[in-house]
DNA sequence: TGTATACTCTACTATTATGATAGAGATTAT
DNA sequence: ATAATCTCTATCATAATAGTAGAGTATACA
C-alpha cells in the first residue's frame, strides 16, 4: 500500500466532514483551507468521493459537501482502497491473480498476502467516527490539525 | 510498501543465488533466464545489489554472481528496503518526519506507523535460507518457480 | 598472446502515474 | 438577476518505472 497525496487529501477531507457531521454542508473552499489542500485538486477528489458514495453535495448558495453515511459507517480501508487502489504491495498477492506459471510454488506470494492481511486488519478496523473522536479528545475542534 | 518489478526481480535473483549458495558463480544470463527477467535490466539490478553488499561478482570466463553473505544472514526486509525504499505507506510515518505543523495531533500518522510496524514484523522475520528451504521442500530444484 | 566469455558503466527512451491548474458551465438561495 | 457554489473536461509539468543500447574492462584458457 502506498498513500498518495490524493489519498491523503481524501482521508483528511472525509475526516473534516465527519467532524461536521449532522450540521450544514461544508464548502470545498472551507475544506481546502482547513486541511491545506489545493482547491482545484480537492474539487476533483470530492467528485470522485461522490461517485464512490462517500459524500453528497448541495449546489448553489449555502451548498457544499456532506457525508453520505454516518462516520461510524465509513471505514478507513474503504476510502483508501477507493482512492489509492488495492492494499496489496504487488498484484500477484491479489485473490484473483493467475499470471504466474505456478503461483503455488512462489514463496513470495504468501508473504505479500500476509502483509496485505495485516494491513487490512488495521485499516478495516477503524471508522471515521473513532478518528473524529480522537481529534475531539485532543482539544477544541477549531484547533485541530488533520 | 509497494514492490516494483525491480524489487520483485531483485528478490527472485537473491533467492536464485541462495539456492546455489556454496557452489560456483551463476551468470547474469542464467539468473535472467531462470527467473524470466530481461537480461540488461538484471545487469543493473545486480550492480545495485553489489553496491548494497548483497552479492559479489567474478569477472571473465567462469565469472558470475555469488551471495556476499550466507542466505541465513540476508533478511527479506533488507533487500526490499534497499531496492524499493522504505516500507512506510506515506513519508509522514517515518521516525524522523517533522513536516507537519503538529504531527502529534494527526490521527492518521499513528495508523500508518502501525501498518509499517506490522509489515516490518513480517519481512524482517524471514531470511533467504528459509525461503530457499521452502522451495527445496516443494520439489526438485530444477523445476522451481521463483 | 589472442580470444571468447562475462561483468561494468553511462546514456538514452517510452510509458504511466502523480499532482496539480484552467476555464467554461450548471444549479440554487435570496 | 446575481452571487455563491458545485460540475465537468482539458491540459500540463515532473518524476518514477521499466526497460534498451552499446562501448568498455577483466579473466580463464588454449
Amino acid at each position: 500500500m502506498r498513500i498518495t497525496y490524493k489519498g491523503d487529501y481524501a482521508l483528511k477531507t472525509i475526516l473534516g466532514l465527519a467532524l461536521h457531521y449532522g450540521n450544514s454542508p461544508t464548502t470545498i473552499n472551507d475544506l481546502a483551507r482547513r486541511a491545506d489542500i489545493p482547491t482545484k485538486f480537492l474539487e476533483q477528489i470530492l467528485l470522485d468521493l461522490k461517485r464512490g458514495g462517500f459524500v453528497e453535495s448541495r449546489r448553489g448558495k449555502i451548498g457544499g459537501y456532506l457525508l453520505a453515511r454516518a462516520p461510524s459507517q465509513i471505514k478507513l480501508g474503504e476510502v483508501i482502497r477507493f482512492v489509492d487502489g488495492p492494499v496489496e504491495p504487488i498484484a500477484c498477492a491479489g485473490k484473483k491473480y493467475s499470471g504466474c506459471n505456478d503461483v503455488y510454488k512462489c514463496v513470495f506470494r504468501k508473504i505479500w498476502q500476509d502483509v496485505s492481511l495485516a494491513t487490512s486488519k488495521i485499516i478495516d478496523n477503524i471508522t471515521f467516527e473513532e478518528l473524529a473522536k480522537n481529534i475531539k479528545d485532543k482539544g477544541p475542534v477549531y484547533t485541530y490539525q488533520i
